[in-house]
DNA sequence: CGCCCTCTTGATCTCCTTCAATGACAGTGG
DNA sequence: CCACTGTCATTGAAGGAGATCAAGAGGGCG
């Protein structure tokens, strides 16, 4: 049985003992996937989803286009391919960022929670308007903001997130993405996603050297990001609580 | 007691008499927005959500730029305002397009529907999915496409939702929005929606005369779409069965 | 050692923005 | 009934952010 950090849910909630328990155990067998790999591929039927118990993963969609938009960079501890439980064919294909080790969890088994465990189903419930809040701040991004405020935006974001598994020190992380992926993300080509990195670091707000990035004014970039960082409710009224389980 | 129009859990799963009742009885009584009036305000303390019963409203983030990114058009039938469900302050502005009849429904109350109704929770769950899905979608628009591939893929975004509330006939709908307001959706100028209309119109794709927009070409209009129609998978497998409630 | 991937930089192009002006239309008050 | 005002659609001209094309440099790995 993996263990499944839960770090996720304790910026959500007070959970129980028992609940802990229930929800790092909930995946398979943890599978290794290599970088570059794919971990489940658009259009495949749906039949789970997936817990990283470690490392860096994106879940991205192609475009007939050709091209591929990265919906999500995806981090240790965060739960992935939920958005497909809905559909009957994937509509993201996760790929391995790093070396990834993953969990999945059938849908079988998560009907049994829903069912018998209403405040878990609220928690995940929570945990997925936390997921369609940030869409909702990368579409204002990507609507109507330059490169540069993007940039800045998924910094900070991924710099939040990674601090709070313990991924951060003094304000410096690894950021093991290529600017083509980066572009991928931010809606922008490699070449200007260089050109834009080049500017943050000439104007004095991040300092890198190979994959390690190091935001210098934390302060400064608040101010230039387009938008302001989310504070989440904890313990929400609505949660059902402990004892109406 | 307000009927909230069930329309938006129809396509998802099978309803029992009982769930039917408790979700058309969920708001408080219903209240009248006049067009261009703030339904619910960003920054303000969160302690209902919305069903639209009836009109066309936008959810709005505004950027410290003071730029306007419309996150959501919402229509009858549509609930609003759930993200910031998990949080102190709203993240959106609600804002009626046309006159709104809209019921609130308290967040406590949600909680006791949380707690006791297992399968109407996993509907909602089901639901915030579903919206999830609506924005990385937008998010693959607004990254990857041209301003003519967005304009397409939001006629038929609306032209599918407003046909299962029965508001389309032959290809034609009222769109109560304004070039500006479009602008806002799609991360554009209003000038340049107005080019791009008048291009598709040219184009043979479209027709419009006032409010009301015809979809001539829809085979032609799919194939520009940067992003496929999704299908809904009906009860999937991890929904409670009645049974389990 | 040689190959490929990634980063970097320059030059040019283009889609969309910005700025500006005009017309159509509805509402409003005299 | 008509001037007056504000909103919205439309179109032209000029400017700019980012794309595209191209080439070189560094570095990891077979």
């Amino acid at each position: 049985m993996p263990n499944y950090p839960l770090t996720r849910f304790y910026g959500q909630a007070t959970l129980s003992a028992a609940e802990a328990e229930l929800l790092s155990g909930l995946g398979d067998a943890e599978i290794m996937f290599r970088r570059q790999s794919v971990i489940r591929r658009e259009r495949e039927p749906v039949d789970a989803f997936y817990l990283l118990l470690e490392g860096w993963a994106s879940s991205a969609i192609r475009l007939p286009s050709g091209q591929r938009q990265i919906v999500k960079v995806h981090i240790t501890g965060d739960m992935m391919g939920t958005p497909s439980m809905v559909l009957d064919t994937a509509a993201d294909t996760l790929t391995a960022i790093t070396e990834c080790r993953v969990a999945a969890v059938p849908l079988t088994r998560l009907r049994e929670v829903l069912a018998r465990h209403p405040r878990i189903a609220a928690l995940f419930f929570m945990m997925v308007q936390i997921e369609r809040l940030a869409l909702m701040d990368i579409v204002a991004a990507l609507g109507k903001s330059s490169a540069r405020e993007r940039m800045v935006r998924l910094l900070l974001d991924l710099h939040d997130r990674l601090a709070k598994i313990g991924a951060v020190e003094n304000a410096c992380f690894d950021l093991p993405l290529t600017q083509e992926l980066l572009g991928d993300v931010l809606g922008l080509t490699a070449v200007h996603v260089n050109r834009t990195m080049r500017l943050l670091e000439r104007e004095g707000l991040i300092a890198r050297h190979g994959q390690r990035i190091a935001l210098v004014d934390i302060e400064r970039l608040h101010k230039i990001s387009p938008v302001p960082p989310r504070k989440v409710r904890f313990d929400p009224v609505w949660l059902p609580v402990p004892g109406e389980m």
